[in-house]
DNA sequence: GTAGATTATTGGAACGTTCCAATAAAATTA
DNA sequence: TAATTTTATTGGAACGTTCCAATAATCTAC
């Protein structure tokens, strides 16, 4: 009548040394796939470990000695879908390799950054995969380092430095871009959104780049900032048609950027491909099915994430490797805009 | 001239309590805030702290006894913004409160979705927030309770069970989107995009329920199924189109399959809003800015994964408090499509 | 059949914290 | 001042693992 009383005892591996009548120390050489502890006597244990219900103690093994299993991933933006598939890459490489993920979201908060990093120190990560925000200041690797966590800088080059990297080639992507709209004949391209910032420099050297390789001045009124977002991308596009209707093409910053400039389009009945041309950055999934389809700089976030994640993996296994640098070649994919 | 030889020795809490002429236990009570050790003392032990470089370590503290600070969050579709946006905000609320988000995709697999289950459990995970990947067993449910993990499901409810919860109130969402296009005079409304699932299930009799509110008979071949992404709005939007001219109106499974269906109706000279009108669920951010800007049932997804977040935190707090819930109230969002 | 080499198994210390029980110090009371 | 209560401080055990050194068992060779 009266309930069965589950002492919850945690049971641990000398629990299940003593169902299999072997010593702790035996049945940890077990469950770590020892081949010191052959056939016999390892079955013995993993049967007695699975009766029992054991579940291996981290914690326990890592204090030991036993290095974390647990990256941090530190990512400014989430809304912005070129991030999310870099992550998905990211994660999917990690798991892949037994590790788990410690994800931290910033939002360009360079305090909150500050906080996440020192947390992940705190959970001992085995590594650390950052996209720093904006502003962060170039110390913050050297202080990673010091804490002797193998590091990977994604997307954002911090200046020179002797930090693994994994991005992409903005500067010839836009260059392409450019030069894609250049040779249809336009002679007046506008740069819309984005800001301040290592990739902003980037991929306006390109479109510098593209315009000087046809002798085309630079007009600085074409180029027009706002945040990297739709937002952004809407309101820059409503400004350069309304500053100089003669301008009937524009590369922008990245396609969520030209998402937003395609609404606007729209908006004043322009129809992108024809009316006026676009060109985004990323080849982002959905930029194959915006309305219309997107065409764009190609950089392939998702395999760029995945590259990421093995270099730190790289890093990690053999810490005194050369620098590690993984960046995108960037192909042009024209659709219909 | 010789580099200066750095013993890499960790430090620990008794090289902070001899440096600061106290014991161990003392320097414990006082990193932890306790008000035991008083003024005078308390700062001394701060400052050799600081003056060590001490990092707490978090496994050791655990290992005796202590809670983890690590949350589980378990994704299928990061590539959905309707899911990023709600992982921001599941991520924002958990690391206010002093978490750390172990972060883990599925991809909608659910042997996957039982492995990262299982290495949450090994990380001791102090909860964990499931969505459930389609085709998930109940009794994984029943499993995660008996593991003894606070866990709140969200977003596909999973049958009835006592578990806490946090989602929408489909039902009624698709209701108001569909009574909306019918009051505009439609009667043959298409049902766009959307597969098997719970969250389809709801979806699917909000539809039905309108319908018959205005005594209109349910046509089968008015609803298309598809993934739930834009692909799959392209495709079923094209589906209908080419099945039965005649429909002019259309609810969405979701935004996402909303805007592949404004990619489909671009292409084929449909104006959205004039020729065709479309309504999405989620107000997912990008709705606002698509192009035209879309027509939605708006559950504030950031919002829900606070609410779903707050639900967990609440049940680590005061584990026997009874059943949580959340459910948001949709409200209808016009646009201009 | 025994010494020596090889292989299999195991006890115990250690990792860095927290918490309890015990002690030391200070404050209060008689 | 001694006895008592209250407050501050501390040593030591414990958490569950791993790894080393030590022991036990088995095998080889003579």
């Amino acid at each position: 009548m009266s309930k069965p009383i589950t002492i919850n005892k945690t049971i641990t591996i000398v629990d299940v040394a003593e169902e299999a009548n072997v010593s702790k120390s035996t049945v940890s050489l077990v469950l770590k796939g020892s081949p010191l502890i052959k056939g016999d006597k390892a079955e013995r244990v993993k049967l007695a470990a699975l009766k029992l219900g054991y579940v291996y103690n981290r914690r326990a093994g890592e204090l030991r000695g036993n290095a974390s299993n647990a990256i941090g991933v530190i990512i400014n933006d989430l809304m912005n879908p070129f991030f999310a598939e870099i992550l998905v890459g990211i994660e999917r490489k990690l798991v892949e390799a037994g590790y788990v993920v410690l994800m931290a979201h910033t939002n360009e908060d360079v305090q909150l950054q500050q906080r996440v990093l020192l947390s992940m120190r705190e959970q001992n990560a085995a590594g650390i995969m950052l996209c720093p925000a904006l502003n962060t200041p170039r110390s913050i690797l050297k202080t990673i380092q010091d804490w002797n966590i193998p590091l990977t800088v994604f997307v954002r080059n911090l200046g020179t430095g002797s930090y693994d990297f994994a991005g992409a080639d903005s500067e010839t992507g836009v260059f392409l871009s450019t030069s894609h709209l250049l040779n249809a004949g336009h002679t007046k391209v506008g740069f819309l959104g984005g800001q301040k910032g290592v990739v902003f420099t980037q991929r306006l050297a390109g479109y510098k780049k593209a315009l000087e390789a046809k002798k085309i001045a630079f007009d600085e009124a074409l180029v027009i900032n706002s945040n990297p977002n739709r937002e952004g991308g809407y309101q820059t596009m409503l400004e350069i048609l309304q500053k100089d209707p003669s301008v009937k093409a524009a590369v922008c910053y990245n396609d969520i950027v030209a998402f937003g400039a395609l609404s606007a389009l729209g908006e004043v009945g322009l129809k992108a491909g024809k009316d006026f041309l676009l060109v985004g950055f990323d080849n982002v999934l959905d930029s194959a099915h915006s309305n219309p389809p997107l065409s764009t700089v190609d950089i392939e976030p998702r395999k760029l994430g995945e590259h990421a994640a093995e270099i730190l993996l790289q890093r990690i296994k053999t810490p005194d490797v050369k620098r590690l640098i993984y960046s995108a070649k960037p192909t042009l994919k024209l659709r219909q805009t």
